[in-house]
RNA sequence: GGGCGGGUAGCUCAGUUGGGAGAGCGUCGGCCUUACAAGCCGAAUGUCGCAGGUUCAAGCCCUGUUCCGCCCA
């Protein structure tokens, strides 16, 4: 190989949209329908067709794709089922802004055109984000990706929604619900964001019946005391005791309203006494339900005040709270206001503070669904993992209350419901009716959409075709994983366990995997008004999307949220470098022989050792992988690659390289390409592109590293003898660097070695090795003897029964040297003092697992031996005058 | 108010059944040694938030406490 063919850097750009579009061609992110592999399935979290790629997508799917690769190699049919989700409210957003631009809206163009325009705008746009996963690297089955508007995804919907009509699941009714005055929409509790905001707490007045005196009612939101149909006192308040029967007036508008008691009222909050408006209140409209009180709707759908807020009426509600105030005031009916904090909610897509409303809307009833949900998760049928989030999971589901499903917007599945103008019958079905059962023909389709949410919930099993039994279904439901961040663990999973258990008869997928939150370095969350977001797109382009995939595995650590910064994914772009260099270094080696695939003649201990070890961390690497331990998995790839790998087998393969020896050569040769096949198959899960591009340089592979099987220690030589004595040897090395340094012996200066070893066995070790010791610590000449005098002008290490002693006539400051070895001493008297004090202790030693007393026997008498040592060696220096 | 997570080296964080406190980055010293200066060799650094308890043994288990973050109401 030709020494200029390969770039002395990685240069990702170059690469990148090559091996994608290689990969694409090759068909080799298709999963089949039908094969005898075991099936592996993730279903994406479907990304808003609305979205651009930010760090939880990045997040997100790169963990699925190193999920997906790995399973891949693993011998897996693989599907990662991709696809987009038509964001109701935001969808509608966007065209409406455009058409806003024009002066228009979408009332002005009418239902059918302006559903047309946002096809359109899908068409033009909803790809984006879809090419941005590309770029990521993700292996999805592009053939099979998915829509929640496309036509068979819409079937499903209806399927579903006339089932649970029929089984009485969805019922349609007036409560209160979440009403964005902006979006003008109904919002599932869900959508709605709370957040803690300085305002005020208003005490009002509401006077006896002859006008005098009265009751004082606490309130946040004076204006919707026009809508006031009571005031609530808890019945065990004594203060109010006395009010039984009575009524009181209605500030400003002087109706009667009845004085109430309900165990809901908090005696301690303000003055006890609630101002109940059943027709703007969640809580007030369960009271009002349990009192019979009339609901009366004073806010309009716009969030301005209507007829029956009198002469308030066409006010902004905001407006109206000021104006009122400013009336109460007047009349000496606010007694009070103070300082208070409390949470308001806003829409989750605009920010408009929710106007609770009461409004008929269709529900789904979770109750039922919600026990199944549970108790998949209960009995393991699921499981959730950290298992922390299942506790969160049960919570939630215990307190949820039924989830309503209609939106006043346009783009979405349109319910199938039908009214009869004639007898008033609501007729559900999948297809569109043609008379009502009254024989009437004047039906109208209900106007309101499904939340976008219902359609995802669905998203497990409509992928893979249903309502059709389809093979893919067959194949692949349960799916296998699910990834995803714990925001939408109950917007989405929690619904998906519903419907997929009662559609299904089966959880949606084995394992739910959730991941952190990706937070700027300061660890706060990243969002546009702070500034600090990081765009992923950014990172590849100046990082690569490799280095970025290895920062984000690297740094996912489960039950933790990942905080990013530049400068980290530069430590891992240097990381892909060195593999990189160290590929080129391994390539540019194996020029003439071609390397034989037989079993070379020789193995040295090197070549044994990093065979072994590459052995033993690819089970480690596979174990966690399978557990989710994704951060564990990337840096076990780093820290063998990296310190094992490059800083020391490559540089005891030199010598073997450079060398005479043809025999050995090729044994090294071949151990090279051995490791760096796998190591890059281990890694492949992980930096997709650069190892691919390597792989495909390797002389002798064919087709793409994709479809090559992730490594495990079975394939690889294992000899653990030879990991002990590669550490004596190593150890030897290491102990003579440190002197170099210590002593600052410049790296080109030869030094001279005489080492003291009475073992045979490890005598012989590092015999084999000497040239390997010879080259790495740069020494002139090496003596090997079982009983040595420590040369007068020489630094000594002590490596249990074994020294090494540096020979520095003339270099050696011999005060230094004594500072050293008292420094040592030192270090470690206060190292063993802790376990010398457990083996004087009969609590220890009768009490400790035999096993860990050997262990501290042997330690302690390892450190007694070196202490020894180090203590002659200094009585030894003492005695010098210099 | 309820719940959850976290406090470990200067910074960011690992630390799976309790049994020798780790990594990356940064810092300091020395090196252009024919894969890589995006590199190599070496070094320093910890009252594991605080206080108790269990245990022969606690970063890890239990109790209390404080600070930070998140979720829910």
């Amino acid at each position: 190989m030709d020494n200029d063919s390969i770039p002395k850097g990685y240069s990702p750009k170059d690469v990148e949209a090559k091996w994608y579009k290689y990969w694409e061609e090759n068909g080799l992110f298709r999963a089949d329908d039908k094969s005898d592999k075991p099936p592996f399935c993730i279903v994406i979290p479907p990304p808003n067709v609305t979205g651009v790629l930010h760090m939880g997508h990045a997040l997100n799917n790169t963990l699925q794709d190193i999920l997906c690769r790995y399973k891949r190699m693993k011998g897996f049919n693989v599907l990662w089922q991709p696809g987009t989700d038509h964001a109701g409210i935001a969808t509608q957003n966007v065209v409406e802004r455009s058409l806003a631009e024009e002066g228009k809206d979408r009332h002005t163009v009418g239902r059918d055109k302006f559903i047309e325009m946002v096809w359109e705008w899908r068409a033009k746009y909803g790809g984006i984000i879809i090419n941005q996963l590309k770029k990521l690297g993700s292996s999805c089955d592009w053939s099979r990706e998915r829509f929640t508007m496309d036509e068979g995804l819409s079937r499903a919907v209806k399927e579903v929604f006339v089932n649970l009509y029929e089984k009485g699941l969805i019922y349609r009714g007036d409560y209160i619900i979440n009403w964005c005055p902006r979006c003008h929409t109904a919002l599932a509790d869900l959508e709605v964001e709370h957040e803690e905001r300085d305002s005020f707490l208003y005490h009002i007045r509401y006077p006896y019946q002859d006008g005098k005196g009265g009751v004082v009612v606490a309130t946040t939101r004076p204006e919707t005391l026009l809508g006031d149909t009571a005031v609530a006192v808890n019945p065990d308040d004594e203060r109010y005791a006395s009010h039984r029967g009575l009524n009181v007036l209605l500030p400003i508008l002087n109706r009667p309203i009845p004085i109430i008691f309900d165990g809901y009222v908090d005696k301690s909050f303000g003055t006890g006494a609630l101002k109940v408006t059943p027709a703007h209140d969640a809580n007030d409209f369960e009271i009002g339900n349990r009192h019979g009180l009339e609901r009366i709707k004073v806010i309009d759908e716009d969030g301005r005040m209507n007829d029956m807020a009198g002469i308030y009426k066409g006010m902004d509600r905001f407006e109206c709270r000021e104006k009122i105030l400013e009336d109460l005031k007047a009349g000496g009916l606010l007694e009070k206001v103070e300082p208070y904090r409390n949470a308001t909610g806003h829409c989750y897509r605009c920010k408009t503070m929710i106007e609770p409303l009461l409004s008929k809307q269709w529900f789904v009833r979770i109750a039922p669904l919600a026990e199944k949900a549970v108790d998949a998760v209960k009995t393991g049928m699921t499981r959730i993992i950290p298992s922390t989030w299942e506790n969160v999971y049960f919570d939630w589901m215990k307190n949820i209350r039924d989830w309503c499903i209609s939106r006043q917007i346009w783009w979405g599945h349109r319910i199938p419901a039908w009214y009869c103008d004639d007898c008033g019958r609501v007729l559900v079905a999948k297809e569109t009716p043609e008379r009502c059962e009254c024989g009437s023909a004047n039906l109208r389709q209900e106007t309101d959409v499904l939340d976008t949410w219902f359609s995802s919930a669905l998203w497990p099993f409509s992928t893979l075709g249903w309502p059709d039994r389809t093979e893919a279904l067959k194949t692949f439901y349960p799916t296998s994983t699910l990834i995803t961040g714990f925001d939408i663990l109950f917007f989405w999973v929690a619904r998906m366990m519903m419907m997929g258990l009662h559609f299904m008869g089966d959880v949606p997928f084995r394992d739910v995997y959730i991941h952190a939150l990706v937070r700027d370095a300061e660890g706060k969350k990243m969002s546009k008004s702070k500034g600090n977001v990081i765009d992923p797109l950014e990172v590849i382009e100046q990082s690569g999307t490799d280095a970025f995939r290895f920062t984000l595995a690297a740094f996912a650590a489960q039950g933790r949220d990942v905080k990013l910064s530049e400068d980290r994914i530069e430590g891992y772009r240097h990381f892909v470098n060195k593999i990189w260099n160290s590929s080129r270094f391994v390539l540019m080696n194996l020029d003439e022989t071609g390397v034989s695939s037989a079993e070379p003649a020789v193995r040295s201990l090197p070549d044994r050792w990093i065979l072994t070890r590459l052995g033993k961390i690819s089970d480690e690497v596979g174990q966690a992988l399978d557990d989710y331990r994704f951060n564990d998995a990337a840096g076990i790839c780093y820290q063998f690659v990296w310190h094992e790998f490059c800083d020391w087998y490559i540089e005891m393969a030199k010598e073997w390289l450079y060398g005479e020896d043809k025999s050995m050569k090729m044994s090294v040769q071949t151990t090279l390409k051995e490791v760096l096949t796998g190591v890059l198959r281990l890694l492949h899960p992980f930096i997709p592109f650069v190892t691919e591009d390597i792989w495909q340089r390797m002389p002798g592979v064919n087709g793409s590293i994709m479809i090559a099987p992730f490594p495990q220690s079975s394939e690889f030589l294992s000899d653990n003898k030879a990991l002990e004595e590669m550490e004596l040897v190593m150890g030897a090395i290491s102990g003579v660097r440190n002197i170099r340094g210590e002593m600052n012996i410049h790296p080109s200066k030869k030094i001279d070695i005489l080492m003291e070893i009475p073992d045979e066995k490890d005598a012989g070790i590092i015999k084999e090795n000497f040239s390997h010791i010879r080259n790495l610590v740069k020494a002139g000449s090496i003596e090997i003897k079982k009983h040595v005098i420590k040369p007068e002008a020489s630094v000594t290490t002590v490596l249990g029964h074994n020294q090494i002693h540096v020979l520095l006539k003339g270099i050696i400051d011999f005060d230094e040297e004594r500072n050293r070895i008292r420094k040592e001493i030192a270090r470690i008297e206060k190292d063993m003092e802790k376990d010398a004090k457990k083996l004087t202790s009969s609590a220890f030693l009768d009490n400790a697992p035999d096993d860990i007393v050997e262990k501290v026997k042997e330690k302690v008498q390892g450190m007694n031996t070196k202490l020894e040592k180090l203590h002659k060696n200094l009585n030894f220096l003492e005695e010098i005058n210099d």
